[in-house]
DNA sequence: CGTCTATTTGAATGTACTCAAAAGCGGTGG
DNA sequence: CCACCGCTTTTGAGTACATTCAAATAGACG
């Protein structure tokens, strides 16, 4: 009995699906992705990128959940970006200069990755140049996010952002501690606590 | 005496210029350009785009000074962005969702830009798809700035922040005020004047 | 010169952090 | 099964960061 019926494996499938539900893919087009991409197990607690490392692959979750964060002078952590199924993660920025990164990429859970590389990614905007709307559509996707982002670190509470959090990724919750959650709202797990007790009450 | 040896009109070649530097463009390439793009000439306090309606250019500042902002449900203006010469600004979420915007986009400077619609836009990515890499790029170039601000909004304190943006942007000093620069970083007027004077004093 | 806006100052208050300690919650091994 | 370990969450007290409100001062512009 075959686990998956599909000519690809169940992790570029993910993939694929994803990438179609921005731009239906032909069958040459799967065929590269298939080709470029390659799968990765992660444990817990494992590092797929470090600060100081160039950043060498953009990372798509097909399974589990990633953290990337910058690491202040007092060694504190600040979380950028929290990574789940469908999610794109890596330091972009480092990817695409060569330039050191300042980021770590860290499992929160055990997790299955596809990885391409710089080489492999120019190559498929190079040969399969619709590539390049569909990332070109995706990047513009995460600028908006980004931009609510930035919007409620200038103008909201701790309080007002947690609620924020709530609303929008209620799925998270039971995935990720509250001392990750603070870390990306921006306030201390401490503060995160007070927060939540006077919420409870309320 | 010809003020413009180009062919094009000075508005259109800074953009052109712009887009060169990203990738270089053909003759048809520039042709088009020139033919979607229209150049507006805005006065310092004129509105692009307002709150509620969605928003319909994607707008490139060949001179002059705009911001684009949200207002709290206390009247308070949170600035997300600044723009000036080769810049773009613009609520890309509406533009490309077509619902209502969140957001304001005001000329702090009397300013002249070029503004293309999404019909026009959509039309320059399918008959020239090559636009698709150079929005792309200029695209994770945004991500990547935008990461750098929310780690910075998430890990430092108002008074780092501002060194951070006195560094990073020393030529915007002149052209703004304080208040449009505490409203940028997260902290009120009042508060910016008292970390400039205990800047000053050290 | 007067008007409008931007900036500064001061006092009181609220938001959020630090430090230290206690309480809770799985796991693991004896 | 329980004792112990490591980690997360909570609590409390004191402090630092940032805001509000009000008023004074300083610049910019017609």
């Amino acid at each position: 009995m075959y686990k998956n019926p599909s000519k690809f494996n169940s992790e570029i499938a993910t993939l694929i699906k994803h990438l179609s539900e921005i731009l239906p893919l032909n069958d040459n087009e799967k065929a590269i992705i298939e080709e470029l991409f390659v799968p990765r197990r992660i444990k817990r607690r494992q590092f797929i990128h470090h600060e100081g490392d160039v950043c060498k692959y953009a990372n798509f979750v097909v399974q589990g959940c990633l953290k990337m964060y910058m690491v202040d002078k007092d060694a504190k952590e600040h979380n950028l970006q929290f990574a789940i199924e469908n999610n794109w993660i890596g330091d972009l920025g480092s990817f695409h200069s060569g330039e050191p990164s300042k980021l770590y990429v860290e499992a929160i859970e055990n997790s299955i990755i596809l990885q391409i590389t710089k080489e492999n990614l120019y190559r498929l905007y190079d040969e399969f140049p619709k590539f390049n709307k569909v990332f070109r559509i995706m990047k513009e996707n995460q600028i908006v996010e980004y931009q609510k982002r930035i919007l409620q670190n200038i103008s909201s509470t701790g309080e007002e952002r947690y609620l924020d959090f709530l609303n929008r990724y209620p799925h998270l919750l039971n995935r990720i501690s509250n001392v990750q959650i603070a870390s990306y709202l921006g306030v201390t797990p401490v503060f995160l606590s007070m927060i939540r007790k006077k919420l409870a009450q309320s």
